[in-house]
DNA sequence: AAATATAATTAGCCAAGCCTAAAATTCTAC
DNA sequence: GTAGAATTTTAGGCTTGGCTAATTATATTT
């Protein structure tokens, strides 16, 4: 049963929040060190407010033995993600921040603004569904549609792709990614791949607007793509793996 | 010499700057319960934080003697008050909000916007110099057109002025005003005043359109306007006074 | 299995902002 | 000028959200 209730937050229980969703969606289980890495907060401060968090049943916890967030907690963490979502997207359309802007604005803002403008804003610009870096915008329900995508970083050689979203808020690496045309929509086609992590060059867009450049893995992981059937020369792709990974795999250990 | 610095204050001592701003603009000086008082926080703590602010450097003070805002504290505060401004008059002309429902959420707001999107609000809005209410908007630099306005409270009968200013917060007395037609630029004209603060009765708007209704002293005294040269029949003015009360004279109260 | 390394927690501290109750100061009236 | 009223400050306490240093629990080696 929902508190049905206009509870409101704290800036940084907002920030604990996000963050342990972020872990939890993408290694599975938010550890202390993780949290206080992410957050750039000392790991004993963190203990002390994932205490906090969890008397007010936001979370989950055991001493020792890791948190998890309760219904309650993954409803507020996903709120902020909406609303820092539509922010960005609003800056940038409304506005005329560029990409690489936006993240530090929307990551004050997100705590400040009510529900009402944020669905204003979203309405505003038409219900997005994705930010300006190709992130989901979840609902205002709070659902969202987490698609787990490859990075660059898995593609082989002559593997065609599209690219979907650009997971880093950095913005002098948002830049150069946007100086080099590497933006969500844009397609791009592994051309060479270093051995031992090294560089890859990409040839990027298509037809006779085409560039290549080269990325190292670091960038490259930050892509995330979408394959597109390549259209000759399969060069040496794998038998076919079935699929990479369970939609949403168990956040924690083996069962047993 | 300013600090040239980016210094950024928390919400609380952002909100006790413009409070004794408005304070030492109205009545001349900021004591401590009127701070109290205008935040909605015990005496005791407002202590407390004059003397923080002291130590910062954005107050001079005495105890028992009161504070004013020095020249960093009077920046802060304009500061604070311009992005409020520009936030209002962002919400009310790009996302269709009523002037009723802006106060609130510019309070929050004014503490997480950077200059940078402030900025890029008023130049959206071309550079607007009042908000939704008719109150001036600092400029980037610093200074207020802080114009001094009669309010229809001491209008006499017979005489005609153009509302500049709408100087009231509550939600429910502005949704009531703007049924009334009473928003800034509409010209008024006292028909009729009830003796002992009782009732005055307006015309309002000009020409076919113009309606007749009555308001209560408090809402008169939140209604500021600038006064138009009555075109005939001046009803029943007395000799011609001196200036009635000085610029900001006691609140009211028969001169007796 | 014991030793060590890593991770997490506890202990004790701090500043910001709030509170109430009590004391001090200033103002107002007589 | 002094008593009483009003204002302001001090004293002492609380919560939130940080910190460091020390301790405890869990993992990893050997």
């Amino acid at each position: 049963m929902p508190t049905g209730g206009a509870t409101t937050y704290t800036g940084p229980v907002e920030d604990y929040l996000k963050a342990i969703y972020e872990l939890e969606r993408s290694t599975g289980s938010a550890a202390t060190t993780d949290i206080a890495h992410r957050l750039e907060i000392a790991p004993a401060s963190v203990t002390g407010m994932i205490r906090r968090l969890a008397d007010q049943r936001l979370l989950d916890y055991e001493p020792y033995r890791g948190v998890r967030l309760t219904e309650t907690g993954l409803r507020v963490a996903l709120r902020t993600i909406r609303r820092h979502r539509v922010i960005e997207t609003f800056l940038v359309r409304v506005l005329g921040y560029s990409w690489d802007e936006v993240h530090a604005e929307a990551e004050r803002l997100e705590h400040a603004v009510s529900d009402a403008l944020v669905d204003r804003m979203a309405a505003a610009l038409d219900e997005p569904t994705v930010d300006p870096h190709g992130a989901p915008i979840p609902t205002r329900e709070g659902t969202v549609d987490e698609a787990h995508y490859a990075s660059v970083e898995e593609l082989a050689p002559g593997e065609r792709a599209r690219v979907v979203r650009v997971s880093d808020e950095d913005p002098a690496r948002l830049r150069y990614l946007g100086s080099l045309g590497l933006t969500p929509g844009v397609t791009v086609m592994v051309a060479a791949r270093a051995p031992f992590d090294g560089p890859i060059t990409l040839r990027i867009g298509s037809g006779r607007r085409a560039t290549q450049q080269v990325v190292g893995p670091s960038l490259a992981h930050s892509l995330l793509v979408e394959r597109l059937r390549t259209p000759h020369r399969p060069p040496h792709r794998p038998p076919h793996r079935p699929p990479q990974r369970p939609p949403h795999g168990p956040p924690l250990g083996p069962p047993g």
